[in-house]
DNA sequence: ATGAAAGCGCTAACAG
DNA sequence: CTGTTAGCGCTTTCAT
């Protein structure tokens, strides 16, 4: 800045006043400075205006991962909404600094807050961290969770309506003559679990049993889907029907369930969960329970800003619809 | 930083020097002054080391997006390539911070560089704009690109084996018996050109035709490649195998096939291209050419280093596996 | 072992 | 309309 106003023969105030647009700078002064900018390829420095003017225009999005079950940011649906959250911040023309934290030590994330870097926190995920995200909302950390809304909670989340999401597609499994239904997903988080209260409503309200052995618990990876379907048919528990909590875990059971010579929908109906782009394209085109991406990753980044603007802002539950599709057809008589 | 001091009773210079681990400090002054700042959730504020230090540890990742053709961020593989650089980028401890710019203007990207906001650009997905990345990197703008290594190019490249990705495909598609083969992406594309001339050369050595109705150029988007493969049956171009430049486009193909009365693969065999997760998964499993993703992301990220540590960086082609499952079985004769 | 002072690049009073 | 000056939060000589 300083090169450009020697060159220019003006000082550095007046430079910085025609770059930001001041109508109080000479017109002709002006473009002179901005051509020098431009054909310098000069662009102002960000840190440094920042650092004056005590402000900021990023938001950090953090992904934990969790080393130990080795869950990664793979998962399509995490992707999408980070997507999502992308272009709704870009909208607002705000920066995104993306994060991979251990899910271990959530604090580091409030870091990228105290230091400055970035004015709120959008975290994507809030597997069993609870405990730790009270923590940083009691601090008053401006910070938005995707994730379950659950009681005595002092952060803002955002998420699905599991519980009408587990009911529904448990309703629908049911209606369609299923009775033995097992349920995929890991059960300690906070949002499957209220998938998995959905699903038990509707078990409960048609007296139906609910049958532990039918739960599989298990986390948002392909592999282990393989593994857990498997398993149910090894056991030889007895099922008609799979409810899935993401569409990797079903398409993967469809898949197990076909290396097993068993027929989906005829032997067992899935459902699945999210409707993920590939869903409709799967063969046979899989039932799921929609969530609405776009619309969550603008609302985290809504609900931020309304937390930056000083509003107290309430937690936000986003409505799911139920996508009937093939594999989820009336169970054959045979 | 200044009311640390004065809480401890010294000054900002013994704070700075205490919380940088300066051996120099007294170690009961130390312990005091880190305890003090930890109780205050204080962090150093970055931005303004940065500034002082002119220094930098963030990466700027661009992902451009295609206003006009509604070319967006879902596709499975460029989302987890993202996630595959962000993970390099956190093992060497470097911030990342995601663009999305409108890839008519990929100098704002260089703007982040220019500004000091990031000490270099990854870049994923060259798409049409080989002349505004040549000019960046005369520029010195320290910039990888994932896609395809071109003629006079100026700027490091890191990306498949396109040529032989779609060489050996389609010398797949040839061996299990099929003639007419379709091929379905963007020829415009860098990388989707290098695959296409893989494929015509696969062809050529068969000694067999290159029919251009063949050839049906349509984005990575999967709503097109209905349309595409619809168009194919309707125009009763004839056709026994489709090469589709990725697997979601692939998948859509095979569902789009299957409504259309038409079996994979004994009508019509199917190959896709980058492996994602759920190829696997899919009925009937598809055959695919495997991109490394993981190795990706940690290249390109290699190659920033190299090329900010002052080298030279000569574009790096990663190899490409042919992953024969189901969908590409040999014609059933009837 | 610690403090005083200067300066990174920028903006905003305040003068002129 | 333009220049001078001070200071954002930090690190680092140079003294002490």
């Amino acid at each position: 800045m300083a090169d450009i106003a020697r060159l220019a023969g003006v000082s550095t105030s007046t430079v910085s006043r025609a770059l930001s647009g001041s109508p109080v700078v000479n017109e002709e002064t002006r473009t002179r400075i901005t051509e020098l900018a431009r054909s310098l390829n000069y662009t102002i420095n960000i840190g440094a205006k920042n650092l004056r003017l005590q402000q900021n225009r990023t938001v950090a999005v953090v992904v934990p991962y969790d080393s130990t079950s080795g869950q990664n940011i793979s998962d399509p649906f995490f992707l999408r909404m980070l997507g999502s959250v992308a272009d709704a911040l870009t909208e607002r023309g705000f920066d995104m600094l993306l994060s991979r934290v251990d899910a271990e030590q959530l604090d580091s994330a409030a870091a990228l807050y105290d230091g400055g870097r970035a004015v709120g926190i959008i975290l994507i995920g809030q597997w069993h961290h609870h405990d730790q995200l009270n923590e940083l909302a009691a601090r008053q950390v401006p910070l938005v969770v995707w994730g379950a809304h659950l009681a005595q909670q002092l952060y803002c989340t955002v998420g699905g309506d599991n519980f009408s999401g587990g009911e529904v597609a448990t309703n629908h499994l049911i209606d369609v003559g299923r009775r033995r239904i097992a349920f995929l997903g890991d059960v300690e988080l906070p949002e499957v679990a209220q998938r998995h209260a959905g699903y038990r409503e509707a078990l409960a309200r048609h007296r139906l049993p609910i049958d532990p052995g039918l739960v599989v618990p298990i986390s948002f990876v392909a592999e282990r889907a393989r593994a857990a379907v498997q398993g149910l048919i090894d056991r030889k528990v007895g099922f008609d029907a799979i409810f899935a909590c993401s569409d990797v875990l079903a398409m993967t059971a469809v898949s197990t369930l076909r290396e097993n010579g068993l027929q989906v929908p005829n032997d067992v109906a899935v459902v699945g969960y999210d409707d993920i782009e590939l869903a409709a394209y799967f063969n046979p085109p899989l039932s799921t329970v929609r969530q609405l991406i776009d619309a969550g990753g603008r609302a985290l980044v809504d609900s931020l800003f309304s937390l930056l603007a000083g509003k107290r802002e309430l937690p936000k539950v986003l409505p799911t619809e139920l996508i009937i599709r093939a594999t989820s057809g009336p169970q054959r008589i045979r």
